[in-house]
DNA sequence: GCCAACGTTGGC
DNA sequence: GCCAACGTTGGC
């Protein structure tokens, strides 16, 4: 079982958004990188993730889980690219800063961290597990 | 708003 | 297939 973190602008799509989504979710569309691509690829049904926010709030706000695995995606015109759809599963009782994270040695390896750019990401059962205790859950 | 890091494009 | 130029992302 694999666990991700997937970047968001909140001003693009918030977390607000994906949780008024509820259980049908959403398709998680507009990625363009292959290295990402790779790793919506990879994602199996029931796997969970972080709902990263960028540039305003630059803080993982909650968990969502995919219920729909990789398709094209209707929005690239190329035909290159895919998505998966995802679900809110349920919001950290307090958000986790960019700024806590960095501030934790044992969390200095995160992709979040060595390839702040890259917009889906994977997150190792032990980051994943600190995350989700200092987030209150 | 700046700019570093990174990806992509396109000329050769 | 290389690499310079350009565009985008995202932290600061």
């Amino acid at each position: 079982m694999a666990y991700w973190l997937y970047k968001s602008e909140p001003a693009t799509w918030s977390w607000d958004q994906q949780a008024a989504a509820g259980a049908a979710g959403t398709f998680w569309n507009g990625v363009r990188n292959h290295v990402a691509r790779k790793n919506l690829k990879t994602m199996r049904l029931g796997e969970q993730g972080f709902f990263y926010h960028s540039n305003e709030g630059k803080a993982v706000v909650g968990i969502v889980e995919v219920i729909r695995t990789y398709y094209p995606d209707h929005t690239d015109e190329s035909g290159r690219f895919g998505m998966v759809d995802l679900k809110a599963v349920e919001a950290l009782p307090r958000p986790v800063t960019l700024e806590r994270i960095k501030a934790e040695p044992r969390l200095s390896g995160m992709v979040l961290v060595t390839n702040s750019r890259l917009s889906v990401q994977p997150v190792t059962e032990e980051e994943w597990a600190l995350v989700r205790a200092m987030g209150g859950l």
